[in-house]
DNA sequence: CATGGGATTGACT
DNA sequence: GTCAATCCCATGC
């Protein structure tokens, strides 16, 4: 059996806000390792918060480019963060993945992370980048036909439930509720939107 | 050309 | 809860 095709390029080729809902459930794949989308934020070059914000610039180029392609920059000095540029070519647009389940190669991901806890493999957009082994030069690449893949949503997995909240970890547009959750992931990012339902925490 | 601020994480008080 | 690590690049002089 083969692998499914990758998502194409018109699935980008949409408003930023419908391309990160529909992102999550969906699988990011790169060599041997792959996971199922958890959590994703938007961003838009209408709002202070995306680096697109700024207008073209060499940083900023791939943000503008062609729908479909990767956008990785490095975080902090410290990690890459990874997102799929989104709308129209011109438009700088791109959906950040903020967290994923891991579905492929948690051998790999754990060697890399020097973790054993699945949950903690990939909660994280830095820790998924260090898990799937994306580095800077995946900047650009293609999603649709490249090595940095996405995948559509595995048939025998529900579409997931999505909770809506604020963005993290940005000081500005911080009220614009862009950051997509699925419902019920023990994969999702720290800090837990409301209703997101953690994994033993929910008893009382 | 110097400076400052991150779309984060993990270690420590 | 606080805080340092560490690199790219936008901005301002």
């Amino acid at each position: 059996m083969s692998a499914p095709a990758p998502l194409p390029r018109a699935f980008y080729a949409r408003p930023v806000l419908d391309v990160a809902r529909d992102l999550v459930g969906c699988v990011l794949a790169h060599g041997e390792t792959s996971g199922v989308i958890a959590e994703t934020e938007a961003y838009h070059d209408s709002e202070p918060a995306c680096h697109a914000y700024v207008g073209l610039t060499p940083r900023t180029r791939t943000l503008f480019g062609p729908p479909g392609h990767a956008y990785v920059y490095r975080s902090y000095g410290i990690h890459a963060l990874v997102n799929a540029v989104s709308e129209a070519e011109g438009i700088g647009a791109a959906v950040l993945i903020r967290a994923l389940e891991p579905l492929d190669g948690l051998p790999a991901m754990r060697a890399r992370r020097g973790l054993e806890r699945v949950e903690d493999l990939c909660s994280g957009p830095g820790k998924l980048t260090q898990a799937l082994a994306i580095e800077l030069n995946g900047n650009d690449g293609d999603l649709v036909d490249g090595p940095i893949r996405i995948l559509p949503r595995p048939p025998e997995r529900p579409a997931p439930e999505l909770i809506a909240g604020p963005r993290i970890g940005i000081t500005k547009a911080a009220e614009l509720p862009w950051r997509f959750c699925a419902r019920g992931s023990r994969s999702v990012s720290k800090p837990w939107p409301p209703g997101l339902l953690p994994p033993r925490s929910g008893r009382r």
